[in-house]
DNA sequence: CGAGCAACTTACCATCGTTAAGTCAACCAA
DNA sequence: TTGGTTGACTTAACGATGGTAAGTTGCTCG
């Protein structure tokens, strides 16, 4: 009985869940991009047989699915105590953040993104809305226009920071340098990295514009 | 002399050229989504064996860039001579739709984006926010406001419609609807398909909530 | 002790993107 | 006319990938 060992305890690794698969699939994106992720690089990461992760899994693409689901989950939930609008800054922020931390996300946009995580986090917003005093139609188009933004730039922005080649942005300003009668307002202004301000910057301007629109 | 035939007139097919293979390519995308792409399926449709795409393109991803690139320069540029609110309209109602008509093209966000149709696209938009007044950080902060949202939600429209389930949503409602507790507003407002607005209406309505930002 | 099942492995397949080498007609210099 | 050069394409093949089918192991429970 005391000399009853553990329970899977001289296992090499700790046993194969969709969990730790998930886990290791993340790390693997993190590190080396979307095509870094394969079956079997996943497999041997994990020490197991590529096929055994389909007992666990059905296909590739719910791992896909999975992963996404997972880094919103990192996105944490405010009290939603405070001011309705620093709970949706503090919200969009978070967001918005956790996408940069993991730019391999914008190329699995196209993915149902309706795991329970995402659901959670746009009722959150909603509901921050409502003590703002949205109400029905304005309600909807202001839930609307602010996940869409968040998503939207920070998909452009997670996009731009994973260019493979490290000068697609240079090139693209090169292009616009080149042909300055075609785009007269980007030339003078340079949309495109302008240093005068920052990500951050345009960003919770963006957010703050938004808020503004709320009712009284 | 009026004997010999006109140069290349006997060929089957028309001689393969870039254009012919990205028309192609986004006609195959259009119909069976992005899985349906292949470079043995596209060479088979263009009546060519697969290598011989290698002459005109790179590699598949050369393909899928111009794919891209190609969709957005069915948004036709308005004059721009009318009034500016409308201009900005017409151009981010038909930038939505250019995408929410091929819907493939949100599986390719993740790539640069930054082909000649798009920066022309993003030039207009910048110019006629100046128009409307805009200038240094308001500006640069009302364009990526607007082009974030345009993107954002003709990208999220997308991935709903092209859900390959098509009850993906019919299943996020079910998840909802089985935890209210944890969806209090969600569930009440039906954020995620409410029959009372369309999703054009709602992008109209945040459309103008952002020309309402307009100095003045 | 033996049946049964969960968890994993071995063997294998079709398909994919891509490269290397060969073919073949059209053009141009001699 | 000839003969070589080049552009455009084909034949052949490679390695890697996602996935399936059929075992094999080892734990649990009766």
């Amino acid at each position: 009985m005391w000399l009853r060992v553990e329970p899977d305890r001289p296992r090499r690794t700790p046993p194969l869940s969709r969990e730790r698969i998930v886990d290791e699939a993340v790390t693997l994106l993190d590190g080396d991009g979307i095509d870094g992720l394969t079956m079997r690089r996943l497999a041997q990461r994990l020490g197991v047989t590529p096929t055994a992760l389909y007992w666990h899994v059905k296909t590739k693409d719910d791992v896909l699915d999975l992963a996404v689901d997972q880094i919103f989950g990192d996105v944490r939930l405010p009290p939603a105590v405070g001011d309705w609008r620093d709970d949706v800054r503090t919200l969009a922020r978070d967001w918005r953040a956790a996408i940069l931390r993991h730019p391999w996300a914008a190329n699995l946009i196209g993915r149902p993104m309706l795991g329970p995580n995402v659901l959670a986090r746009t009722e959150f917003l909603q509901s921050a809305l409502v003590r703002g005093g949205f109400a029905d139609r304005r309600l909807a188009v202001a839930t609307r226009l602010l996940a869409n933004f968040v998503v939207g730039a920070a998909l452009t922005e997670a996009t731009w920071r994973q260019a493979a080649d490290p000068g697609a942005r240079t090139e693209a300003r090169r292009h616009i340098a080149a042909n300055p009668g075609a785009y007269p307002t980007l030339g003078a202004s340079g949309h495109l990295d302008d240093a005068r301000w920052s990500d951050d910057e345009l960003f919770d301007h963006g957010l703050d514009a938004i808020l503004a629109t709320a009712p009284r």
